[in-house]
DNA sequence: GTGTTACCGTAACATCTGTTACGACACTCC
DNA sequence: GGAGTGTCGTAACAGATGTTACGGTAACAC
């Protein structure tokens, strides 16, 4: 059924990658839907529209399936602010558009920051799950801090941290208010704190 | 056993109050502690050394155990920042003080950040807690706006919102990236974001 | 004493959970 | 044809989970 029949080399292999995919999918759907108390095994394999059986078979166990699901999500990310950065012309241009896809500006982004909140509150406890969190999530601060850097090149390295860091936590910040107040805090809303804050540092 | 003697009008009765307290302060310790997907009846009775039949006597059900908790965590916090706000003499010291409080500058803040976050995963998918989370969330809001209205009083009122949108966010952000990661946003980290953030606002 | 009432611990219940085991099917190679 | 192999659905299992029900105990009223 899921079978894809490609090349005559390949027959006999189901495509691992591409089910991987679809139930990685299924978890980021049910994270921001219904929320990290309601992700099982189960809930994932009816969303994906497969068995237990199947998800058991492509991953290890549950944890596996959480770490592989948000592995791929940061994966997408980064292709998308890479493009984003190659795209825009400036330093603040890049900037501001890489800070403001991390913000929840559309139905996409407010369920990606739901999804992203529900892997951070799996973590607490799970040494391993911490581990890839700090490991993408540092990755994620330097490159802002680079594009600060390259935004302010007099600045020293003190203030371009601290500023880097409070870019970082008000995005960070302003997409988890947005998704759970979207009356309060609209994407106009948010792109006017963003401005805001990049007119505040001399960043606009 | 927690049966408090009292007067001897109350003698009857036990102290309802204090063992919702107690309970409470259990399922902080195993939010902050395992995260929300051990917190169970059993592991919170456990957590307050007491039975999950007493824990089922207090709280009508496992739903009315969180907003308790979250609830009175919320009420404690309110004290907590009035005070600061009495205690210092301008309204940007003031600003300051309640931003710091709510940022991860040591272990208890560090471990009500895990806490707040552990509420705001439980309550996607479920009205309820989302329209709590919603109203403490806009009275922190609104206190925000009204110290930086306060604090820069020629500024109109978009101006105003922006910024505090900006604070609330940076410190909710910082706040959770610290807990994540202590290593890479310590105290003095999160204290310099925060006084480079307010000094380019204008509101140092 | 007896009766009453609030308190709460124990145990049961049905359901759900992650995980494992087994078997059926389809395809390839001989 | 038959053997071998990868694929995956079904069903079972042990344990955990939220919730309910029952029974005992202690304090009070009389």
């Amino acid at each position: 059924m899921l079978r894809q029949r490609g090349e005559r080399a390949i027959a006999r292999r189901a495509d691992h990658g591409a089910q991987q995919e679809r139930i990685s999918k299924a978890v980021w759907s049910i994270l921001a839907g219904k929320g990290i108390e309601h992700l099982t095994i189960r809930s994932v394999a009816a969303e994906a529209g497969c068995t237990t059986g199947l998800v058991m078979h492509r991953f290890p166990g549950r944890k596996a399936l959480l770490a592989h699901a948000r592995d791929l999500l940061h994966a997408r990310t980064r292709v998308r602010v890479e493009r984003l950065e190659a795209e825009t012309g400036t330093p603040r241009a890049a900037l501001r558009a890489i800070l403001a896809q991390g913000m929840a500006l559309n139905e996409d982004s407010a369920q990606e920051a739901l999804v992203w909140m529900g892997f951070l509150a799996a973590s607490v406890g799970d040494d391993d799950l911490i581990a890839l969190h700090r490991k993408n999530n540092r990755a994620w601060r330097d490159r802002v801090e680079r594009l600060v850097a390259d935004a302010a090149p007099d600045w020293g390295p003190a203030r371009v941290r601290a500023a880097a860091f409070a870019l970082v936590g008000a995005a960070e910040g302003a997409a988890q208010l947005a998704c759970f107040d979207p009356e309060s805090y609209s994407a106009e809303t948010q792109e006017a704190m963003l401005d805001s804050l990049l007119d505040a540092y001399g960043l606009a």
